[in-house]
DNA sequence: TGTTGATTATACTAGACAGTATAGTCGCTA
DNA sequence: TAGCGACTATACTGTCTAGTATAATCAACA
């Protein structure tokens, strides 16, 4: 791919989630990108496009590292235990600038929207994949303790860009720990 | 004060919440109150100070409906108990479109805008105030309790929000009860 | 050297948006 | 009935933005 697609897409992702994304022209983008306008819409057909693209980019990009992480496990059943270690290890990372699905639904709440839709699909599906690592935990409700993991897991993303260091996940992966253990198993 | 100032608001803050506040223009505002630019901007005096204002209409209302509710629990200590009932009251009603303060701090991310201030602000106010709560319900690390529901509190209207209906609230209050009684108490 | 493809530079269009200016309408009250 | 204040109607300015058009530059390569 690419290496000015690349970097257009990482440069949109950056301004996007510290400047807002409706608030972040065009313009605006590809003078940080170091590149033009016809360059960037060559690529991207469109800005709303572009949006899609950066949300699946780093959806995509933060599953591959946790799907990682959690690989190193010895038992799959311990994974749901370490989930938020490493969301706190990646919260905490310098490089964290928030979470794409979460800013996009909030910045397009329209339902019909293709870009709310995204979100929401990401919200959906990262929520499932807890659900997983719940299952293999033998936990009985393992939809419903998905869904309490993932309310954690989204106020907490939403607390650490309100201010930052709030040390918000550090209590959220408290909380999750005590739900985990007093979830029920089969 | 004034109906017409009063519908202008009210107006607002259902767009807002609707279509995103940067996506709501002001001539769409002054169309649906069913009045003119020139009088909203007799009573704003500029599209920031209308939303500045909408944001505290908002936690203004929901605290004083939430702070009646709980002044009439018998015993101070159960309020703590309570407030996720009330809260799922709240967010089930047909009426709710929303927290103000959550979308307002995802739409201006800079901390320098006085709109991204004044929303975390909010955000500290009401973790402040289930501090209180907790502290009167005898619990030990009364802000860490607070700080965990918060989480809840944040990460279910956004989901809520997301796609209503999904039961969210109701899992969270689950999850609220059960890291309630596992603080431990003074 | 001449061609091709990717990229740049720059100027433009068309529409949206915040905010203002000016004149007019309507109802109330003296 | 005359005047006053609140509100409307409408047109305007200036700025910003998404997206396009056109020509120029540059590097690789045959």
């Amino acid at each position: 791919m690419s290496a000015l697609r690349e970097k257009i897409l990482t440069t949109a992702s950056h301004l996007f989630q510290t400047q807002g994304i409706n608030s972040t022209g065009v313009d605006n983008i590809v003078a940080v990108a170091g590149t033009t306008k016809m360059t960037l819409y060559k690529y991207f057909r469109s800005k709303e496009v572009l949006i899609l693209e950066v949300l699946e980019k780093n959806q995509q990009d933060f599953q591959t590292w946790l799907v990682g992480k959690l690989d190193s496990s010895r038992k799959s059943s311990d994974k749901i235990q370490q989930l938020f270690d490493y969301i706190e290890e990646w919260v905490s990372s310098p490089a964290f600038i928030g979470v794409g699905f979460i800013k996009a639904s909030a910045e397009f709440p329209n339902e019909q929207d293709p870009i709310h839709q995204l979100s929401s699909q990401q919200s959906r599906e990262f929520r499932q994949f807890i659900s997983k690592l719940a299952a293999e935990a033998s936990i009985k409700d393992a939809d419903g303790l998905a869904l309490q993991l993932s309310l954690l897991f989204e106020g907490a993303v939403q607390a650490e860009q309100m201010n930052r260091g709030s040390g918000a996940v550090k209590y959220a992966k408290k909380a999750a720990k005590i739900l985990i253990n007093g979830a029920g198993k089969t």
